[in-house]
DNA sequence: GCTGCGATTGACT
DNA sequence: GTCAATCGCAGCT
């Protein structure tokens, strides 16, 4: 299992090691761990214009300023909610989006919270559906992730690791300037992602 | 106090 | 491929 010290560093640094983790999250509906497969990195403070945290500490971002191990989650487009691991020492404010994961777990609960996946691979492609399958409710922000009901364990074997361009992300932090998302290649629950739906070229 | 927009998804043409 | 849904936060008046 993986411990507080090693998530108190740099999201781009530690944004590789985390592929192939498994997170559980514990319901009393049942378990569902996922095999992290897709991660972006956005540092909290300056840098990072892409970073919610960019504009400093708000009531909303300040779980990203604390504490390594905790989960930020926030609420976005009135429906869907997307699920963070804080991580570098407190004050940077790094952290990492779940963007995707494989349900090695739990998969009959995790796709009768998404009736609408069409197939097992897409019940946790995508950030919002992460966090829909594994259960995670917006309520959860601020949780601490080494304490029920969640788990993290590290991965076993290092898997094969691709970086690129962040997804989603508007503006100046967007594009080649911040190749801070981490995928396993080749793995079928990582989506090429499609522009953000209102960007604009 | 008011307005615009977002680290997206799912439905429809 | 294109577009609406939906609401809290941040920034401005």
């Amino acid at each position: 299992m993986l411990d507080r010290a090693a998530l108190s560093r740099d999201a781009v640094e530690l944004a590789p090691e985390l592929l192939g983790a498994l997170l559980t999250h514990s319901t009393s509906e049942g378990d569902v761990t996922v095999r992290l497969t897709e991660v972006e990195a956005y540092r909290g403070t300056g840098e990072d214009p892409g970073s919610h945290a960019h504009r400093g500490m708000t009531p909303r971002t300040a779980v990203m300023f604390g504490e390594p191990g905790h989960l930020y989650a926030y609420f976005t487009y009135g429906m869907h909610t997307c699920v963070n691991i804080v991580c570098s020492p407190a004050g940077p404010a790094s952290a990492l989006l779940l963007r995707a994961g494989e349900i090695v777990d739990g998969v009959e609960l995790a796709r009768s919270r998404r009736p609408s996946a069409v197939s097992d691979r897409d019940l946790a492609r995508g950030p919002a559906r992460l966090a829909s399958a594994l259960g995670i409710p917006l309520a959860e922000n601020g949780a601490d992730l080494f304490s029920e009901p969640f788990a993290l364990l590290a991965s076993d074997a290092a898997p094969d690791v691709a970086s690129g361009p962040r997804v989603g992300v508007s503006g100046a932090g967007g594009g080649a300037a911040y190749p801070w998302r981490f995928w396993i290649p080749g793995d079928p629950t990582v989506s090429v992602y499609r522009r953000h739906a209102r960007s604009h070229d």
